[in-house]
RNA sequence: GGGGGUGUAGCUCAGUUUGGUUAGAGCGCUUGCCUGUCACGCAAGAGGUCGCGGGUUCGAGUCCCGUCACUCCCGCCA
């Protein structure tokens, strides 16, 4: 028999009564009725009532004991009478007479109960993390991230992929995120980086003849956090398939999720797969992101036309078209109830945003005919607001609202301005899981500040074009086989066929000014691998803590992080980063520089 | 690196707009009472550098300046 249980805190029925059992958990809560005791102890299955009359000589012990503590205790099972059963309780027929136990760890006052569903500052929570996982909801959340790893897991190695370890401790490659950097004792002066992701491993496992690979695999970013993108580390389901076309990748991926999401996603409803593909440039057009969420029904309109003909008199925008400026109409139905605050706090909150303000319009009846309203109404003329409701496919009850500025900002600002006003009226159905692929993403973009062309995604993907005709196009009209999966308003994943032809990749590289000598200095391993025999191939790699974060209706990556850094890179928990010994640093040839402020 | 929000008891928060007696409530904690609770109940009590520093004022939790921490966002994230 073990010695600390013979049952753990969730098994015990109504057909465990007249037994002698012994339980060991957590105590959870004490209800202290003078003359007797209820106990709630805890462990990770559940919670057992046991109870404890004031004639037994333990009962002063019990009756003081913190809560947290962790006890063993050894009873008889009894049924509850009828009026004292807990329907909410798994365990809530019977309880435990408790005869005798044993303290196996005493605890201290706590910084925040376990008990109850109060919420708690996050650095107190994350100083004391492993007080905070044992609550409901987060002990909930990190189990279901296990049960979607295993999940994953299993699929994987049914679809025939073979699961491999690539190194932590590898090179630094420019391109991409900052790197955290590992100073070498062996090597002085030298640093090994950790990876950003394992894309050239991957890419070599492929070249090594492996067919199929995925990985559970960390990666590490020196990049600053948000809600939804832990500082430092997360991890990717990452694959990897050879003489694989995009939409094998697709094919793979759909059930997967389909399946992962229809599984664990609470009864939400899943749009069935093939998942829509939306082109990179659509998907700005009309949701003004690359990573739409779909449940938004509104759909942006470029009314610039409308606007620049002498239809409608609205000098600023005007002014702004003609330097080359776009309008984005946001068309919203249904609004007609709304009250003159609802547009005034939605100008406040554009103001707040860094904008110049929202403009709109309303419209209603007026003698059979539907005329526009609001304060830039009176710069339309009636066939501009015939045109616009024609354009706009909306009618007397609604409104659109307008965003003018040049065409990227303007995009951007529709964009947040079309999910604000979605989220304002409720437009969004959280009870739906909402999937598309963003594809056909441009190869290059031209960076403005640095007055050159960069890669606007990942280096290494293929060109959606033949080697011969790469030169004689635009490179910013040149779009890769680059794709992301999202979902709901989030970037699940990046994914890309690679390039695998050694020329080609020195060519894609010299359009933002690589030399083929820097890019074999850089990418020695790589452009080694692809010199003797590579097959085509390409993968992508969802990210697991954005997954989980959507499964468990979080907003926020840290819910669903066993133990996160806050927001400033820091592991309050265990205190890291921190400062090493002279001597450590010695080894490694590293002398640190005091900032003076 | 920049912008917004928050900071009052161990925790959640009120009080700050309009400066004025001894800074409050709930939860938790301590003590006492209580034999059927499951957010047990009842009573009493302890607990405060109002984030920190400076300034204005007869007087600052409240006004001003600075600063720190946390958080959200921008930048960054091939």
């Amino acid at each position: 028999m073990n010695k600390y249980r013979t049952h753990n805190c969730n098994e015990l029925n109504e057909k465990s009564v007249g037994k002698n059992v012994r339980l060991s958990g957590w105590l959870h809560r004490k209800r202290d009725h003078g003359n007797l005791l209820f106990l709630d102890i805890r462990d990770h299955f559940g919670i057992t009532q046991c109870v404890i009359e004031n004639d037994e000589k333990n009962f002063k012990v019990l009756e003081k004991l913190k809560p947290e503590s962790v006890i063993m205790i050894n009873g008889s099972v009894v049924k509850r009478s009828a009026e004292t059963q807990n329907k909410e309780l798994k365990t809530g027929l019977i309880e435990v007479r408790i005869k005798n136990f044993e303290i196996l760890s005493e605890a201290k006052d706590l910084p925040m109960p376990v008990f109850g569903e109060q919420e708690y500052p996050e650095d107190i929570r994350l100083k004391f993390r492993f007080i905070d996982l044992r609550r409901k909801e987060m002990h909930e959340n990190i189990k279901l991230r296990s049960e979607v790893i295993s999940f994953i897991r299993s699929k994987m190695i049914e679809k025939n992929f073979l699961e491999f370890q690539t190194p932590i401790l590898t090179a630094s490659s420019p391109e991409g995120a900052r790197d955290f950097l590992v100073p070498s004792r062996t090597h002085k002066g030298k640093f090994y980086a950790l990876p950003q992701a394992p894309q050239q491993f991957k890419q070599m496992i492929m070249i090594s003849g492996f067919d199929k690979y995925f990985q559970i695999a960390p990666c590490f970013r020196d990049e600053d956090g948000r809600a939804d993108r832990s500082p430092g580390e997360h991890y990717q389901l990452d694959l990897e398939m050879s003489f694989a076309e995009q939409d094998d990748i697709f094919k793979e991926v759909e059930p997967l999720f389909y399946e992962l999401f229809s599984k664990f996603g609470k009864g939400k409803k899943i749009n069935k797969h093939p998942f829509p593909r939306i082109t990179y440039n659509e998907s700005l057009e009309k949701y003004g992101t690359d990573k739409p969420d779909l449940r938004n029904p509104i759909e942006l309109i470029n009314v610039t036309d409308i606007f620049k003909s002498d239809e409608v008199k609205l000098k600023i925008f005007k002014e702004i078209i003609n330097k080359k400026g776009i309008v984005k109409a946001i068309p919203v139905k249904a609004t007609h109830s709304k009250p003159r605050s609802f547009f005034d706090n939605l100008n406040n909150w554009a103001i707040s945003e860094g904008a110049s303000g929202l403009a709109y319009i309303t419209f209603e009846k007026n003698n059979g005919k539907i005329v526009g309203k609001g304060p830039i109404s009176k710069f339309f003329s009636e066939e501009a607001i015939k045109k616009l409701l024609k354009k706009c496919k909306i009618n007397e009850n609604d409104s659109v609202f307008f965003v003018c500025n040049n065409i990227s900002d303007a995009n951007k600002f529709a964009g947040i301005a079309r999910q604000k006003i979605a989220l304002e009226l409720n437009l969004i159905n959280n009870s739906e899981f909402n999937f598309c692929w963003i594809v056909d993403y441009p190869m290059f973009h031209y960076n403005d500040k640095e007055k050159k062309i960069d890669f606007s995604h990942n280096p290494f993907s293929m060109p959606q074009i033949d080697m011969q005709n790469f030169d004689k196009k635009d490179p910013l009209d040149i779009l890769a086989y680059q794709y992301d999966l999202v979902c709901n308003g989030y970037e699940l994943s990046s994914g890309a066929i690679r390039n695998h032809i050694t020329e080609y990749l020195f060519k894609v590289f010299g359009k933002v000014g690589y030399s083929k000598e820097m890019v074999e200095k850089n990418f020695s391993g790589m452009i080694k691998a692809l010199s003797y025999g590579a097959p085509p191939h390409g993968g992508m790699a969802p990210g697991i803590d954005r997954i989980v974060m959507l499964l468990a209706d979080q907003i926020n990556i840290r819910e669903v992080t066993l133990f996160p850094m806050n927001q400033n890179a820091q592991d309050l928990l265990m205190n890291a980063p921190s400062e090493v010994d002279e001597k450590q640093l010695k080894e490694l040839n590293i002398k640190t520089i005091k900032k003076i402020n």
